[in-house]
DNA sequence: CTCTGTCTGTGCGTTGACGCACATAACGAA
DNA sequence: TTCGTTATGTGCGTCAACGCACAGACAGAG
């Protein structure tokens, strides 16, 4: 079920709302309302993307898929981004499944009509070049916090990504959910979760957290999550 | 120390042997041949770039290092590639260190050219975004392998990394320096070495590493390596 | 209200990697 | 050759995370 999107809605994606107005009034007629519930997979590794989606309210989750089932997360894309870069990089599809994290409206558009805009050269080309290459860096982060840091960091880390691209303080997400997006055991996330609640940095109820104490959070957390905010600031703010 | 480069230099890279000969010929006057040391760092995180380099024998690492001095690769550069993507993506700059891992030849091309070629968006544009793309798989593999694998099969993949990249089957580096890049214990490469050099995949003595039994080593990775293969292939082959 | 499925909490043995301390081994300069 | 430096091997104790098993706790369907 989609709809054509206004333009009110559009400029909540910081990518769309940076481009300039007559790229935006020549993107606006494609890029289509979608509304996306929690779990549905946008993309599955290695099929080809036939749109773009510019989320606003969702959030989109990247992960690998190992053969044996196991699952780890490289990327998370919010209203600060974009899913499908392959399509303009002229690869047409990654290695990765792109699954929602967090349900909420998402703006998509033709891959096609994506490619177009792209070669035109113009700002929104400067603009996702851009984006990729903040995206780079989360996922280079990623792989160093991986490497290198505790369960309790990565959770706080991941909480607080997922803050910044939510509209309220209310995240919906067991904690099942959650240790498949880092890799690691759900007891290990039950073990991190106890830990932050009895500071009082978040409630958490069956599958229903609320960041209480954000400030508590960056507190816990490691330089990763800094690196990355200010990355995506300097390329995109 | 630094000298024009030859047209059978430069295409022993393989984005440049990609390039159509019209380009080849308008890049090559800016590339210079130059001879990187072990150890040399390109660039440090942060820092503006102001060239372009293309491997062609030398191999680089790109890595990230943590505030208390720890470090981690993100992903490794030799003739299947170039260092300094943010260039034409528009950063300019990355929060990495670039440093040479095997000592060799590489060309390099200043920053200004570089942005000038892209802008063209001939193939060497198109080739540019698709190696990024492929550099993203890269790390992206690198983030999942550090989550869910042994230092073993993480050694194996870091040798046939290096091994894919080299015009030989000697490698030079310490085991220190292994464990530097992967972001482990030196202790815990000296017992996977041991481990490679009793199943005679590789002999090792003192910083000299030959790889004798590549199939070997093939059998001991984990699927993260052939993932990242076949996507190079795929995307630039 | 009960039943059933889902989510969370907890305990316990195992393990892979860590940190530290030192022993041995090779190389290279004097 | 000798000596200092660098590289590798090895043995601990420690710890974070794992795998498994199971106990509560809660929500929604009927």
């Amino acid at each position: 079920m989609t709809t054509p999107a206004t333009k009110e809605e559009a400029i909540k994606n910081h990518l769309l709302a940076g481009v300039k107005a007559d790229e935006l009034d020549r993107l606006l007629p494609n890029l289509q309302l979608l509304s996306l519930p929690l779990g549905q997979v946008i993309y599955e590794s290695g099929e080809k993307m036939d749109h773009v989606y510019f989320p606003t309210t969702a959030i989109i989750s990247l992960l690998y898929i190992m053969e044996n089932g196991s699952s780890a997360e490289i990327g998370v894309v919010g209203n600060d981004g974009m899913v499908g870069i392959a399509i303009f990089m002229g690869g047409d599809t990654t290695p990765n499944r792109a699954v929602v994290q967090s349900a909420g409206i998402t703006l998509k558009m033709k891959a096609a009509l994506m490619k177009d805009e792209f070669t035109l050269g113009g700002r929104f080309h400067n603009l996702c070049l851009r984006y990729t290459q903040a995206l780079i860096t989360q996922i280079s982060q990623t792989a160093v916090c991986n490497r290198l840091h505790s369960v309790d960091q990565q959770l706080c880390r991941w909480l607080l990504l997922s803050h910044d691209r939510l509209p309220t303080d209310r995240l919906i997400m067991t904690q099942d959910l959650i240790a498949n997006m880092l890799g690691v055991r759900r007891e290990g996330i039950t073990h991190a979760a106890k830990r932050l609640q009895k500071a009082g940095y978040i409630s958490y109820v069956r599958g229903d957290i609320t960041i209480l104490d954000r400030p508590g959070l960056e507190s816990g957390v490691c330089e990763c999550y800094q690196v990355v905010r200010t990355e995506y600031d300097r390329l995109l703010g």
